[in-house]
DNA sequence: AAGTGGTCTAGACCACTGA
DNA sequence: CAGTGGTCTAGACCACTTG
């Protein structure tokens, strides 16, 4: 698979004469890269070209850059394994506050009740929720977990207004669960889907990522039991952080089944 | 939500003005945004902040840059929608096939079968199998659809050699379909996750993307009917050209269902 | 204070695309 | 061919982290 041609760029041939330093455990996961102006001596190339190279293997997720600390290889990420199981429908990422270590400051938080406009979300919204625009409301909040933004989340439901407590931002709860009890119905999903986004500038400043950085987008109706859509919800995760499992069998086999990776 | 701090770096600002004339129609869908040395003019700064600025744009997916051409507003991203069903497990990408518009080079095609070595990878492979590194069998292929390559996937299996065909680069054919018949067995699915990831160089190149590109990862383990696991596969999927749906409803709702966003 | 990565300017040359 | 984006060097100053 012709992985050098003539014209490949010098930060590219750096970045994989680092990436094989790190596979041959030259730099071993959690070790410090040399510095910028090392490596620029190094390969005897202008800093820039390095941080380019670097910059390259960040948004592989291969190293992790500390300001004014240093560079660091990235240990195989060990990720958070959500189980759900969609025949029972428990399958929210509520559910995974129970799963993950430590956390004081964990929670879901509302950070806006933003006016539903004609932007092409809120458009979207509308449309899956068979209304208008004007018909929603919407609120959109944060959920952290271990200290750390994980999840951007959007929802819209054809109602309002909203309970002030719901739309004050800071708010905590669980705003699924709120919203179905505004409305005074049990909520059932209609149905999920999933997808991959990188970040765009407010979710980047939301979550505290780089703009880019791979989102795990979920989205997707939830309804009333005789199938009247009532929410729609998007969420927007952070691809590091989370992965969601979907279990066919009963038992498990003979395998470990999925585990961190 | 604090958008601008003081020390808001330039480019990120330019970014932030730039994103508002296309939410403001200034630079439509499809439109040609000035060139580089034109808005290093008008905004008084040097090319390449401009380039840092439209940089990130274009990893956030609101432009896209054609080399020589110009720097252009993508449309309203309208993503393949694929219809699974978990509980009768119509689940695959190859059911894409049917879903998608024209297609003259489409299909599935081998592109290696590497030896199964410690990587990350291998090792994860191994564990989730319950076999060790040595007693598998990789496959790697790619996915093409619309002239495009669209998901690069990796198969292992606890046995081998495998058939000739199989391993031969260029070979056309459903992989999941033909390991089991070279196994002689029926496949269930056991289960599978989904997560987000940039592409590294590998997936990169292999899908003709960006370093970074946002990826769509479903993982999973398929077993036989008692329930030994007998492949592992994972597939990174290009995060704009598809997206995962679950229904939970026998009939669709009022809602007009998951459609193309 | 010293060292790290982050931003910005200046200017050069190259590769690609389309007319 | 002219215009576009892509790469690279040179050097400066800044913001952040750690001792």
């Amino acid at each position: 698979m012709a992985t050098n041609t003539p014209n490949t760029p010098l930060y590219r041939r750096l970045a994989r004469q680092l990436q094989e330093r790190i596979d041959a455990g030259t730099y071993p996961a959690g070790a410090r890269l040399p510095s910028e102006p090392e490596l620029s001596a190094e390969f005897g190339v202008h800093r820039l070209t390095v941080r380019q190279a670097v910059a390259e293997l960040e948004r592989a997720a291969v190293v992790e850059i500390r300001r004014g600390v240093g560079t660091f290889v990235r240990p195989p990420a060990v990720r958070v394994s959500i189980a759900v199981d969609p025949r029972s429908q428990r399958f929210d990422l509520g559910s995974v506050h129970a799963a993950l270590p430590d956390g004081t400051e964990d929670g879901e938080f509302v950070v806006a009740a933003p006016p539903v406009t004609g932007s092409a979300e809120d458009e979207e919204a509308a449309r899956q929720l068979g209304r208008t625009p004007g018909e929603l409301s919407r609120v959109d909040s944060v959920i952290r977990l271990g200290g750390r933004a994980r999840a951007a989340c959007s929802y819209w439901v054809p109602f309002g207004p909203l309970p002030a407590e719901l739309t004050r931002p800071g708010h905590a709860g669980n705003l699924v669960l709120d919203l179905a009890r505004a409305a005074g119905v049990e909520l059932e999903y209609d149905w999920r889907a999933f997808g991959a986004i990188g970040a765009d500038l407010a979710d980047a400043e939301l979550l505290g990522v780089p703009v880019g950085t791979p989102l795990l987008v979920r989205e997707g109706v939830s309804c009333t039991p005789d199938g009247a859509p009532l929410l729609y919800v998007r969420r927007r995760i952070d691809g590091s952080s989370a992965r969601f499992v979907l279990h066919f069998r009963e038992h498990p086999p003979q395998g470990s089944g999925p585990s961190g990776s």
